[in-house]
DNA sequence: AGGCGGTGTTGATTTAGGTCAATGAAGGCG
DNA sequence: CGCCTTCATTGACCTAAATCAACACCGCCT
């Protein structure tokens, strides 16, 4: 079984083989320092599609980084509405919104068969301390968020449906070239659901939408799969229909 | 002028004596450290409305705390939309999705004339590595806006805009009670606009929205400060309207 | 006072996209 | 293999909120 060996070699990988290094934790650390680290990341067996990382709730005893395969967060608020959001990729991390008060805000589940990363929160406390490069490193990778975040928010904002789907689009696409993966061509893993939730559209929509792009020469959906024909015009689709701003 | 030299006596405070040290940077820090932090931090002159405290794109030189008074923050996207991201008020931290990249992601500008309390960042930088209790002071604030990020987006996705409306109000109560200041009545220093803006509806839907609910005798509007007549109802349109999620 | 620019409210109309409902395609399984 | 469940697409209709437009209010200045 080849297949299975070959994962099996992929979770022996130590952070500084890892291809990822540079969009994860360990970018910026010294070798000596990456190996400290190293020693608390927990690369465990691989997790099947919908199961959950941890929940909303619980108390947070792991963050967790993206190996292979793909998630994504979900919160439920006081009357029960759920929201997702955000979907992550290999070298995303999973629990940030945890540290305010120790324990999750949100739930984390798998897509598909993935690999996470468990780093146990109190070690990488102490190791924090210990090492200012890897401070630096969270630092930038939550503030990295924050400011996803506030993009998310425009475009949640002040797009329409076209606008939202288009830019998602090229989003997922800009991240996967991030990642050295092609970028002409974005799996969705997701169902039209989630996708419909994260954008906070109904799944009619996203569905008429993705058509329309289709038939537009722009996209080409194959289930779940999307392959980006023109992106020129996909970004001009991503802006177009936004609103203009009232003067303050 | 007594007015004045009470300010004048405010603005010679430290954090050790400052009333939000509770909600703010100094929280959890031991004397000590704490006059270590108030070092750094320089409250200068009263800054007039709509000033900019720092752009979108600026480098990261400075975060702020707002000392008191309020700040919004803007941020615009490729093709100039607006999108305001958030209300500051006393006690809160401005800037701290700069940290990515060493460079402010949005744009920050006071609502009114309002103090503020300036941090250099390098400064900063150097003394988280040196005070456990700070870095994870600073860690867990982050994290608390990043949570506060996810609430924002399910109001924005999930609900109408009466939803919307209620939802802000009661959470500018709920800022409000934190800070020990009276919450039924809230002050909405910022215009129709800001308010429009930041929830994604037209400022008309705001005005007409806040008539209905004053209507209902659920609230009552005088220009800049609304009074909270019916909180229980306040809470049930905040929720009403919502959407159900389709199931996963 | 009177004029004026910025700000907020209200009314009439339009439309994007939500809702309801039917159909189609795809994967799992006895 | 056909049945069933889940997921995705398409159509017809309707509603919430955007848009367009008029007007009211308030402070500010000369």
């Amino acid at each position: 079984m080849p297949a299975l060996s070959q994962q099996m070699q992929q979770l022996s990988e130590t952070c500084s083989h890892c291809s990822l290094r540079y969009l994860c934790l360990p970018d910026h650390l010294e070798t000596h320092d990456l190996e400290k680290l190293e020693r608390l990341v927990d690369s465990g067996a691989p997790v099947a599609a919908d199961t959950e990382l941890f929940a909303q709730g619980d108390g947070l005893t792991h963050i967790y980084a993206v190996r292979d395969g793909s998630a994504k967060t979900v919160r439920i608020d006081e009357e029960g509405f759920e929201q997702i959001l955000g979907f992550y990729y290999p070298g995303d991390i999973l629990g940030f919104d945890g540290f305010a008060d120790q324990k999750h805000h949100c739930s984390a589940v798998a897509l598909e068969t993935s690999h996470f990363c468990r780093i146990p929160v109190d070690q990488l406390d102490a190791l924090v301390d210990e090492l200012p490069s890897l401070r630096q490193r969270l630092t930038r990778l939550m503030s990295q968020v924050l400011s996803e975040d506030g993009r998310m928010m425009l475009t949640l904002g002040r797009k329409d449906s076209e606008g939202r789907i288009s830019s998602l689009l090229l989003g997922l696409s800009r991240r996967r070239a991030l990642r050295g993966m092609p970028a002409t061509t974005v799996p969705l893993n997701m169902k039209r659901a989630d996708l419909a939730n994260f954008l906070s559209m109904r799944l009619e929509t996203v569905s008429r939408v993705l058509t329309r792009l289709q038939r537009a020469q722009i996209i080409k959906v194959s289930q779940h799969r999307v392959e980006i024909l023109d992106r020129d015009a996909l970004r001009e689709r991503s802006s177009r229909g936004a609103w203009v701003a009232d003067q303050s």
